[in-house]
RNA sequence: GGCCCGUUCGUCUAGGGGUUAGGACACGUCCCUUUCACGGAUGAAACACGGGUUCGAUUCCCGUACGGGCUACCA
């Protein structure tokens, strides 16, 4: 019988959760979303030195502004789990249970090597024009551990309290292979595996260790990571070999980067124009916060969008999606195996998607602080709505929105020197004078009465230039339908800007 | 350096032994519009290279190049 689906998102709470680590949280929401599953937010806070204040709250904050929630885990309730951070994991033993386990069989052993021990290996290894220093078969040879040592001075060193570390027992000359959800097989020979820490001096697991007991013991059916995580996976399939469960580990499936768009390297915080973070994220250590999404104007439903199409599509030619559309077709299968470069410039796009499908009521709503900070508290809501219905077209952002009209609101101080220049003139003057007589004479005001009184204007006094008058009005030569500009200024400010022109031009 | 992973327009991608190699972003042109924008149409733009396998390869295999990841008592 096929295990239920379980997966889980799983990041150390060292720093703010970047658009990477948002996009491999999204990958495990929508495949147990697609597979009637639980996804599962666990902390992997086993390195202490690390820890970051405010980091786990960010990754939480972060997850849910996304609308990506977990059904377990740390700050979303608790499940038949708990607890969901590693570092209260370990009060129950759990890891050196394991650990010992392994120790028992002989596939693990005690190193007590000590730093500097280490260091000079590496060193003494470079100088032998070794390529790899590492811990493995052979070095390990020379070094003081429970397989070098006899077993009295080991059980001596551990009586006395000296410190040591755990570590795998990796064979010399074994080929590993494991299929991958997305890559296929992938083979590695142990020789290029080393024996990696288990268990650290401070008594916590590593990572490697940590992740594979709540794997099991969380019942993981299915574990969805960064690439990065590739060249560690044939070490982690030999820890579920030797403790007798490779039958029930989770199946792999690693998931390709998120590129930096000029060029080299997964995305990085730092060496970018334009966020990496979902929400703005402060690290204590750093002066300088790192702008978010949220805070740049995007829309939580833009931003996954577009964090959905690197790297995974549906096959068909639809890129604007709902997280409940994608969850219904999304597949591990369908995602790349290469790295994708992010582009600003698309995620744009798909914000002004989002930014069309919101009411003018609600675009006002979110617009209004700006009004607000402006000076312009006392708008009528009407009046806010019918100003974001006329600016939201052209717009991408609804900060944008008082750039594209803040002419509705504001006097023009200077007029467009090119239009002017081209087309202005005293016969052009003295029309649009007469014009303005017509235009007094309107008992209603808005853009159709407009437009018609304009259109007989035309035909009877002669040509008039839409693009000059649109100046005279506003100042500038872009803008929203200019009948609509001016019916939502009104009548008297309209003619009174009118006045001002003909006096200024 | 070593190991692992990858490579279709500038970017995100569809496709896959025989196709006019499709779409989207950005860009150009045109249409709509007396303004502005949306929209519509259209154009330029890609299978990294070299060997195989095959009647035929962009598609499969092998190399090369290039890119990326990893190489800690970090995750």
């Amino acid at each position: 019988m096929e295990k239920r689906v379980r997966v889980r998102f799983a990041p150390s709470p060292t720093g703010g959760l970047h658009m990477g680590g948002v996009r491999t949280a999204l990958f495990n929401y929508l495949f147990a979303k697609r597979h009637g599953g639980d996804f599962i937010l666990r902390i992997e806070d086993t390195d202490q030195t690390r820890f970051v204040e405010g980091a786990e709250q960010y990754i939480i904050d972060a997850l849910k502004w996304c609308g990506i929630s977990p059904n377990e885990g740390v700050g979303f309730g608790d499940g038949p789990h708990k607890p969901y951070r590693q570092s209260e994991r370990k009060a129950s033993g759990i890891y050196k249970k394991y650990a010992d386990k392994l120790i028992a069989s002989g596939h693990a052993y005690y190193a007590f090597d000590t730093s500097e021990e280490l260091d000079e290996m590496r060193k003494r290894l470079e100088a032998a024009k070794v390529v790899a220093p590492q811990y493995n078969a052979i070095t390990r040879q020379n070094m003081r551990n429970s397989i070098t040592l006899s077993a009295e001075e080991v059980q001596k060193l551990l009586a006395e309290g000296k410190p040591y570390v755990v570590r795998l027992n990796v064979p010399r000359n074994e080929e590993i292979r494991f299929n991958d959800i997305i890559r296929g097989w992938v083979v590695v020979n142990s020789a290029q595996v080393d024996d990696k820490v288990l268990l650290k001096s401070d008594g916590m697991p590593t990572y490697h260790l940590a992740h594979i007991v709540d794997d099991i013991e969380m019942q993981i059916s299915h574990a969805v990571r960064g690439e990065e995580w590739l060249p560690s996976a044939p070490g982690h399939i030999l820890i579920y070999r030797y403790l007798g469960l490779e039958n029930d580990m989770p199946k792999l499936a690693h998931l390709p980067l998120i590129l930096n768009p000029d060029g080299n390297g997964k995305i990085s915080k730092r060496e970018s124009r334009f966020p990496v973070f979902p929400l703005s994220w402060k690290d204590p250590r750093e002066a300088t916060p790192f702008i978010g999404y949220k805070e740049s104007g995007y829309f939580p439903e833009a931003f996954v969008n577009v964090l959905a199409l690197l790297g995974w599509n549906p096959g068909t030619n639809e890129e604007i999606f709902s997280l409940e559309e994608i969850a219904k077709v999304f597949d591990l299968e369908r995602v790349h195996k290469s790295g994708a470069k992010f582009d600003p410039e698309k995620a744009k796009w798909f914000n002004q998607q989002y930014l069309r499908k919101h009411s003018d009521k609600e675009l006002a709503a979110l617009f209004k602080p700006t009004l607000i900070e402006k000076g312009y508290g006392n708008l009528s809501e009407q009046f806010i709505e019918d100003y974001c219905r006329l600016v939201k077209e052209k717009a991408q952002f609804v900060h944008e929105f008082w750039q594209y009209g803040s002419f509705i609101l504001e006097e023009p101080t200077s007029y467009d020197e090119k239009v002017m220049a081209k087309k202005w003139n005293a016969d052009v003057k003295a029309l649009f004078v007469k014009l303005v007589d017509k235009f007094t004479a309107l008992q209603k005001w808005d853009a159709h009465e407009l437009h018609e009184c304009f259109a007989a204007a035309t035909t009877e006094l002669g040509k008039l230039d839409m693009q000059v008058m649109r100046v005279l009005v506003t100042g500038v030569a872009g803008g929203p339908q200019l009948f609509d500009v001016m019916a939502l200024i009104g009548k008297e400010k309209t003619l009174e800007r009118f006045k001002t022109a003909f006096s200024k031009n």
